[in-house]
DNA sequence: GTGATACTGATACTCGTTCTCAACGATTGT
DNA sequence: ACAATCGTTGAGAACGAGTATCAGTATCAC
């Protein structure tokens, strides 16, 4: 135990094949894909790439803010968006299918919030549920269980 | 197959001991306690129920419209709540405690969305982040890892 | 009582996710 | 060129939350 420890100070952070993999199938997705769907469109491009290599790369992306990861509270597995500016999600109810929703909550109401709560609010998550277009006419959008 | 099997068309429910013992916890629960933590507290009233009936009981509870499940949108498991009146809730980034808030998204932001968007809205989740007051002054809340 | 059926607890299981670990490979110092 | 270092990988084990299965029990209608 003679050397200090130096403490690296400089994070290295590759971008492997793997990983850009992972970001392309997130940046061409305009869903919402789950890990498991992610770890699936990736092994075109990446074949022999590993589930857990998916996960850590998915994990790498939110951590560094190129990616956001979505429960939208539904007890289904996370999904994850590389659009990363701030916005919320609708969800429907009957196919599962979400869209984005770029209409923010109005500063009054969570400055209200705070005030009410005595919480310091840094952020929220809003999802609505309903029907979507293709699901309330002729009901013909895909059935339930599939969630995209 | 000579009998028609004439379609129950009554669903019995009785309020066994287990369901009872679970809704009491649940009521006299004023945080946002897991299926876990309903578990362990249920023991106390009812030492020999197993998990499986638990869990029965709270979808019971919920299908019935006499709990509430919240996912907190953290990935952490689904929350129960007995106040079943029409609210939201912030939760502390640093402790995890969850309270409650009262005051609903405005009307006509709500109408703008299923505009824009198409959507027939039903219904939404919303959860504010923050700090909570104790863990604002001083920062002694509870720490991190506890979640409540 | 008898039969039907709702309910229970134990346990096995599924599923999404994380952990562990040996092997690999890019980078750096010599 | 070479070896040491260390971030990264894939395979698979392990984990936690929740669900399904099943035999036994409790309750109800008759």
């Amino acid at each position: 135990m003679t050397d200090v420890n130096p403490m690296p100070e400089r994070i290295e952070l590759r971008l492997t094949p793997q990983r850009g993999a992972v970001l392309e199938v997130l940046k061409a997705a305009d869903d919402h894909p789950t890990a498991a769907e992610v770890y699936e469109r990736v092994r075109v491009a990446a074949p022999g790439i590993g589930s857990a290599t998916v996960y850590r790369a998915l994990a790498l992306l939110v951590a560094t803010g190129h990616a956001l990861e979505l429960s939208l509270g539904d007890g289904t597995a996370a999904r994850y968006d590389a659009n990363t500016s701030r916005h919320d999600h609708a969800v429907c109810e009957r196919c599962g299918r979400a869209v984005d929703i770029d209409q923010p909550v109005p500063d009054g109401m969570v400055a209200e919030i705070a005030r009410r709560s005595g919480f310091t609010i840094t952020g929220y998550d809003l999802q609505f549920r309903g029907l979507c277009p293709a699901c309330q006419s002729g009901g013909a959008g895909q059935g339930p269980g599939r969630r995209q």
